[in-house]
DNA sequence: ATTCCACGGGAAAGCATGGACC
DNA sequence: GGTCCATGCTTTCCCGTGGAAT
């Protein structure tokens, strides 16, 4: 049933992409000095999630660096590294030069130093989710070093430009500009039936099963691969040679769930408590819902922590606050 | 008008980590 | 080995702001 279960995961970066030609066209136009030893323009790529751009970059990345001899590149994803210090660390790894960086002596900026005096190839940095930043100065310090070319992620771009600071917006200004929309369902069902060509068994599923998967994916590619890896998992296990209807079925709740699911479980503990706590109730003012928290927990922190756990929840997508100050109820997404 | 509650920025304290020095 | 120390990161404390309830 699965040949390759490599082309089923979220992560995976196909040669070709599927129905991105005018995106990648842009991309490759952005990163195009790069060919005459020049810096790229800065590249944003905005959209929903599931729309290809974090595959694009990769690809087109993948792509220029079989073309041009020389190019470093590295993805960042500034979800799990999103302290300055983080991203820094993980764009000197991509350049193999954080080997003797250690905290004692790493004076403040001695990170950002040494990516100053880096003097090899073309080095590329994809920084992806990268509205989750705590700080975005460290995109102004990036912007500062001639010898980096950067690619930026991120949902939206006002979103993302309102919490960028002026000198750093109008430097950006001739940045280019990518945005992505969600997949419609015939180009959802071309990409799955790419990958259903590279890692299933031939007739292991139907046209109209993928159609139903696209369907049920409402346009986001990640969740539609994730459907059609599920299901075929558990085709495996049934020892069918066909997906079954009822395989896609039970599958489409899992996938849509396992995304958040991964994200809980980054969390801490106390975290999860208050994720659990507004997920019992549906919708919950902060009062109630910090006493409740306190009867629950052993050594409870205090109610600023909680509002910066609260706050990080939100940005995390897990729960949404309705309301300003006084009225506000605290309730998970839909 | 006053009190109450919540928000969120910033400073400071606390905690864990891992090299330096003995 | 043991102690010290700089650093990054988390948590707490302090406080100004602002809307809602009294």
């Amino acid at each position: 049933m699965i040949r390759d279960a490599r082309v089923l995961r979220a992560d995976f970066v196909p040669k070709e992409i599927v129905h991105r030609d005018p995106e990648a066209t842009q991309l490759s136009n952005a990163l195009e000095p790069i060919t005459r030893d020049e810096p790229a323009e800065t590249a944003f790529l905005f959209g929903p999630s599931g729309t290809g751009k974090t595959c694009l970059a990769k690809c087109m990345l993948e792509r220029l660096r079989r073309e041009v001899i020389n190019i470093e590149h590295q993805y960042v994803n500034c979800w799990q590294n999103y302290t300055r210090f983080r991203t820094i660390y993980r764009i000197l790894e991509g350049i193999g030069q954080t080997l003797d960086v250690h905290r004692q002596s790493t004076p403040k900026d001695e990170l950002l130093e040494r990516l100053r005096q880096y003097d090899g190839p073309p080095y590329v940095v994809i920084l992806d989710e990268v509205d989750q930043l705590e700080d975005m100065n460290v995109l102004y310090d990036l912007y500062t070093l001639s010898n980096i070319s950067m690619v930026l992620i991120a949902n939206r771009e006002e979103e993302l430009f309102a919490r960028i600071d002026e000198r750093l917006a109008s430097r950006l200004m001739n940045s280019t500009r990518i945005q992505f929309d969600k997949y419609g369902t015939d180009e959802l069902v071309a990409i799955l039936q790419a990958r259903v060509d590279r890692g299933l068994a031939a007739d292991a599923i139907d046209h109209a099963q993928l159609e139903r998967i696209a369907d049920a994916a409402a346009g986001d590619a990640r969740v539609a691969i994730g459907i059609l890896r599920n299901a075929a998992q558990q085709a495996e296990r049934d020892n069918a040679d066909q997906i079954t209807h009822g395989a896609i079925t039970d599958a489409i709740p899992d996938a849509r769930a396992e995304v958040q699911q991964r994200t809980v479980e980054t969390l801490t503990p106390h975290q999860q408590q208050l994720y659990e706590i507004i997920t019992e109730n549906g919708s919950i003012p902060p009062g109630a819902l910090y006493e409740r928290y306190c009867e629950q927990v052993e050594e409870p922190k205090t109610k600023r922590t909680i509002r910066n756990y609260l706050s990080k929840l939100c940005q995390y997508n897990l729960i949404v606050a309705d309301g300003e100050n006084r009225g506000r109820t605290y309730r998970p997404i839909s």
